[in-house]
DNA sequence: TCTATTTTGTATCGTTCAATACCGAAAGAT
DNA sequence: ATCTTTCGGTATTGAACGATACAAAATAGA
């Protein structure tokens, strides 16, 4: 019913897979169209058709990668288990996604663009709210845990936040690096060295 | 006695400091060429007879960048001072200045050029080795403290390395999504409570 | 003053970019 | 079987890319 002329000859799923593996390899600007039609298997107007513009298809990429890389590294998010667990666990995931043999290496939103041109501010916008959406979605989960009395009220919930995500994100650059897998699970773990003194601080500041 | 023909009419260090602000602003692939010309006041003929190409010209940039930013940001680690000083101030340092008004936030170094093109190959090798240099850098330090007897011969300093250089790398891509200074300084002291329990550990896998 | 040498500004090179116009081909609907 | 609708493939669009050809302009040395 839905169905009226002729039929698409592709699998729209299978092609937005290889545009995100490309994307993903080499980020929205150095991903060119030509790349991208061929890892697909089909020919610009009919990646127009289907997706709309370069744009639109780099968005159903990141939501693909956030559907299923996404889902790995923040599984621990939804699980039971403590705010250290969750966040070690998230570590992890993360330093073993980045380092997946076969996979670009690194998160395709830290990598996908990080600076900013005429063509991709949209693009950037998008990627940097997904960025800072972590981040609230970390806090929140610790702000969870103080809640429940796992965590002292004087733990700074937004600046443990900021920064386990900030080892993650310097993760992805290492990844780029190839930085073996047991070095980022070694950033992993040298990252929650922190997790007593930081839990146990006065809130602001409690290093130097 | 070496000036023969028509002396040049620019300022060739003032146009690689303006050329530099580009590249730092929007990477190597996205400083395009008439962005680069106009900032530096000149001509592209001007710019291919001065500097050889964009890309030798990058190059450039990037040397010149770390004898200005870089040496305020590794300066600690020519001064006297233990180990836990250098890099709690490598750390401040790099908050300040990923978030110095007026300056492009975030480090040229790790954000020139993290996606690899046809075009940019060895542009991104030569700041993927500067970022592996400063790691070794980094990691020569701690052994030295080591050395000193300042640290505990169990104290993995590769590791401990790369866990700081990641959090470096990722303040640059926080820099970059607007965090505030406050922010970062937050994440440097962040990391640095990590210290005890990093040097005093097992050397290998402290945490989890 | 004349020649050699280098820089300057204009105008443009060929290539690649993202995005379409076009038309024949392949399906459902009647 | 015919009409309508959508897709596929070829060829191409105008714009932007990095990089130069060229000739006038400006200096040093003769």
């Amino acid at each position: 019913m839905s169905q009226k002329g002729r039929p698409r000859s592709f699998d729209r799923d299978a092609a937005l897979r290889q545009a995100m593996r490309v994307f993903w390899k080499k980020g929205y600007d150095g991903a060119s169209l030509a790349e991208l039609t061929t890892a697909m298997g089909i020919n610009s107007p009919s990646l127009y058709a289907a997706f709309g513009s370069k744009e639109a298809l780099f968005r159903e990429a990141v939501d693909l990668y956030g559907a299923t890389e996404g889902v790995d590294i923040w599984g621990a998010f939804e699980r039971p288990g403590s705010a250290r667990e969750a966040i070690s666990d998230l570590l992890r995931a993360s330093a073993r996604a980045f380092s997946e043999p076969g996979d670009p290496r690194g998160c395709l939103i830290v990598l996908g663009a990080l600076n900013v041109s005429e063509t991709n501010a949209e693009v950037f916008r998008d990627l940097s709210e997904r960025r800072m959406s972590s981040a609230r979605d970390l806090a929140g989960r610790l702000k969870q845990a103080v809640a429940a009395g796992e965590l002292p009220e004087s733990a700074d919930c937004d600046a443990i936040s900021a920064f386990y995500l900030a080892v993650q994100q310097g993760m992805s650059v290492q990844a780029r690096d190839g930085a073996s897998r047991a070095a980022l699970l070694a950033i992993a773990d040298g990252a929650m060295a922190a997790w007593d003194a930081l839990t146990a601080g006065s809130g602001r500041n409690a290093g130097a």
